[in-house]
DNA sequence: CCCTGATTCGC
DNA sequence: GCGAATCAGG
């Protein structure tokens, strides 16, 4: 497989979306996420950021290397029309309360794909079909890799986690970190 | 253990 | 340019 100018393109949309490389890798076929994100290296469009106002974050970043040239080759973000505009949210916010219209910024709609942002009442249907065939497990028999989203009101017997295998290091499943959490976009963080 | 993206380096 | 191996982290 090589990368034709369509899978490029598929690569530089899923990619914009939000789409981790392993999906896309996926939905190309005939490569790896390795190679899907080495592709993306070399694109320049590491940062999924296609013009995300820089968070302005007052990084005390070091930045000791007066003599140190960083060759960063400047988006090339140009001719793309990105009508969302980003949701400033922090990624980190669970938020468990249902209670949540859509606030979908209503911009250039985005026609095909949905893609994956907020909540959307589409995740919430999918909590609602996921806790049908939850385990309805409880409090001790959860593992570090069962779903510990809380259904039901602790004070009755009515009341249990879900149980269901959790993906990655998040402590819900797949379904319920969906609503518990954004998307993803910032992770900006390298030790090395 | 599952997953994520990042980087390196032989090809 | 490519991507497996590796790394670093959740």
């Amino acid at each position: 497989m090589s990368w034709t100018d369509e899978r490029v393109e598929l690569l530089k949309k899923m990619w914009s979306e939000g789409q981790s490389a392993s999906q896309i890798a996926k939905e190309l076929g005939g490569v790896t996420r390795n190679a899907v994100i080495g592709k993306v290296h070399r694109l320049g469009l590491s940062n999924r950021a296609g013009a995300t106002p820089a968070p302005a974050k007052a990084e005390a970043k070091p930045a000791a290397a007066p003599a140190a040239p960083k060759p960063k080759p400047a988006p090339e973000a140009v001719a793309k029309p990105k009508p969302a505009p980003e949701a400033p949210v922090a990624e980190t916010r669970p938020a468990i309360s249902p209670a949540r219209k859509a606030i979908i910024p209503a911009g250039q709609p985005l026609p095909p794909q949905p893609s994956a942002n907020e909540i959307s009442p589409e995740a919430l249907a999918k909590v609602n079909e996921v806790e049908k065939k939850a385990k309805k497990i409880s409090l001790m028999e959860l593992t570090e890799r069962t779903c510990k989203w809380p259904v039901g009101d602790p004070a009755t017997e009515d009341f249990w986690f879900c149980g269901l295998p959790v993906q990655a290091g998040k402590p819900y499943c797949e379904a319920h970190v969906g609503v518990a959490f954004q998307p993803m976009s910032s992770r900006r963080d390298r030790k090395r």
